[in-house]
DNA sequence: CAGTGGTCTAGACCACGCC
DNA sequence: GCGTGGTCTAGACCACTGC
């Protein structure tokens, strides 16, 4: 591929550079280049270079329509669209809000089934596992239950924690470089103990949250459970017709 | 293939074939046949298999496992990915779901403030409102409060909404070419009417849904707000590190 | 080691949109 | 007609898992 290493699969590198000149160079709307001329235009085959668009298109950054082309697409109004951002702090930051985190809980465990399927780790495998209430101008947003492989964060000590965000000391401390991150989420109520910690009611209205953080070697270097005030928190997606 | 017809791409009939076995006959966890051996039974290559078991894959129906193999997800809610999801009526039948829909209200008001804002239109513009309940396999899914323009529907009746799809009507008997589609969500609790409807108790959780759709001149085309089960929704997106 | 999914090639033909 | 994305083949080698 000429311009490229090969610590990463070639199409996975192709989305990469793709991403860069939709986000830098490109409008909502332009198109990008057909597939056979990325083909020639990289040296790769037409099926590679199908796989970086299709990953592309589930990123919500292009559409493609058959017979026309590929487009980059419109990023769909800013605001309260919590989907662009995965970092508790940089979203707060963003919206003007002083965020604050509280460590409830660190400690180790061993991976039970549950994680061990979540986290494609071995059963008994150890685990980091904290506990953080997050708050934003002093009011309670959410709590995160925290898993992380100790294989990749040998050294790390609560202190750590304390007064730095976790990806920046994923990414600085251990120099892990986060790829993707992955969420599910639905409606739920608060449970009791949850409620408390939030100041809500229990029973009332919470989003949970799921989260699957993964390295550029494709190793899930975190898994949370999150629960978050659903006063607070609203979610905005668009999706394009094909 | 041997056993199936060509009305669809092969890769959806793989596709059709193994969620009607995984619904039926597999549980949670079991393994489904390698990809070589897909190959070989159903006489295609293995590019063919891959994509049918992406799809799967990406209907939270399978997970795959690099050096181990390809299994059955756990979990009765599927995930619903929200970058690829369309109409609930398609959704229920990519995953192997019958779905219904009872109209329940069909009338037209004049928009206020909040509609006029809310669709672009003026105020006291006539709009047309509908209420529907969404059922998949007899189980009611979600309650759905839907506006339309009139100037774009004028000649619309219930009895075209009483058996086929609002989005099929929309583009096939009005020709209105759907663009994009934008969705907010949060969490709430259900209301004593929609819990009523819905078969649940009052209080439960809900997930809250407002809907904003475009046709290809920009115009709102339909704005529905939606109030579904928090058992059986569930959405999933991922995020960019960049 | 054998068996699994993951990546990749170099083609081919089909279906769609548009001039 | 021509350029676009969509489907599909028949291979190849790599990387991981588990015995």
């Amino acid at each position: 591929m000429g311009t490229v290493s090969r610590k990463q699969p070639l199409y996975d590198q192709l989305v990469d550079i793709l991403r860069d000149k939709i986000v830098n160079e490109l409008k909502p709307n332009d198109m990008l280049p057909s597939e056979r001329e990325l083909t020639e235009r990289y040296g790769l085959s037409r099926t590679t270079v199908r796989l970086a668009l299709q990953e592309l298109e589930n990123l919500g950054l292009v559409y493609r329509r058959h017979g026309k082309g590929t487009f980059v697409a419109s990023s769909g109004t800013q605001a309260t669209n919590l989907s662009q951002t995965y970092s508790f702090t940089e979203q707060m930051r963003r919206l003007g809000r002083v965020p604050k985190t509280t460590i409830l809980e660190f400690s180790t465990i061993e991976a039970n089934k549950y994680y061990a399927l979540r986290m494609n780790v071995h059963i008994g495998d150890h685990l980091f596992k904290m506990k953080r209430l997050r708050s934003a101008d002093g009011v309670p947003m959410m709590v995160e239950r925290t898993f992380l492989p100790m294989r990749n964060f040998m050294a790390l000590k609560r202190e750590d924690l304390e007064h730095a965000a976790l990806y920046d000391v994923i990414e600085n401390v251990f120099h892990e470089k986060i790829r993707v991150a992955e969420e599910e989420f639905f409606a739920s109520i608060a449970r009791p103990e949850d409620a408390r910690m939030l100041g809500i009611g229990e029973g009332a209205p919470v989003l949970d949250l799921v989260r699957t953080t993964y390295n550029d070697r494709n190793e899930v270097i975190e898994f949370t459970l999150s629960v978050a005030r659903a006063d607070q928190f609203k979610y905005k997606i668009s999706h394009y017709r094909s």
